[in-house]
DNA sequence: TGAACATATGAACAAACGTTCAGGTGAATT
DNA sequence: AATTCACCTGAACGTTTGTTCATATGTTCA
């Protein structure tokens, strides 16, 4: 019903230049094989908010526990219990318990190398171009 | 009023470990200075969406126009336009018009470098624990 | 010019997210 | 054992996000 002589949803049966999209599609599948689009996703979401980024860069230190973490972010100590149970469950950081305090650490070197990545990306776009 | 006497909401006034709190302190204003940590979490959030973690990824082997994308993630040309818009705004793509189309392209060379460590994360984490 | 088409845009709506609040554990101290 | 303290947890709530729908641009071709 409705329309049906309506603007195409999409352009035609095939696309325009199929060879590159049937490249891409092998890129993709090969490369994000399953599940890890996903996967991969999750993990660039946990990198993307604000109070999740600066506890992952407070980590690089060392360990910390989540009342000085709650203190060095100004967040409360519930929100920073919460954020970093998603950041344990996505293999980021890991926890140790001493007495009463929970000591979390990143989990895996490749946090770090990804927030190095991205403070490079992040200087040199700005450098580039400093108005905002 | 309500309950005056309840738990505290963060650690007495200081930190435990104060001068690892400090160096954290240090280490983040260094590296995330001004608006950078927003940046940062907004570059890493648009990776963060299975989407457009496949239209970046597709575009890594060339440019294409929107029509395509829309064929090769399954999604309506409308949805890709408007997160190309977004990755646009973030300087990850770019555009060029060819007649009726638009072809997009990665706008930068870290794109790639985030892609390809963001892959490699992933491949260990899934390999190291294949359960889920 | 007008029709056809590729893309862009704005409003709207549901789903996901992040924080707060109010308890609830588990460990240390007395 | 009771209290204190650090942390955890689930529900609730406001905000943000991603998609859809309808419509508007802009380009080509007849």
């Amino acid at each position: 019903m409705t329309t049906m002589t309506k603007a195409a949803e999409a352009c035609e049966v095939h696309a325009f230049n199929e060879a590159a999209v049937q490249q891409a599609q092998k890129y993709i599948e090969s490369h994000l094989p399953n599940g890890a689009t996903r996967d991969m996703a999750d993990m660039f979401a946990a990198f993307g908010d604000s109070t999740r980024l600066k506890l992952l860069c407070a980590l690089v230190q060392g360990e910390l526990c989540v009342c000085d973490l709650s203190i060095l972010l100004g967040v409360s100590p519930s929100a920073v219990s919460h954020q970093l149970r998603g950041l344990r469950a996505l293999r980021l950081v890991k926890s140790r318990r001493d007495g009463k305090m929970v000591l979390y650490s990143l989990d895996d070197d490749h946090v770090l190398t990804l927030l190095h990545v991205g403070l490079s990306h992040i200087r040199e776009s700005r450098s580039a171009l400093p108005d905002r």
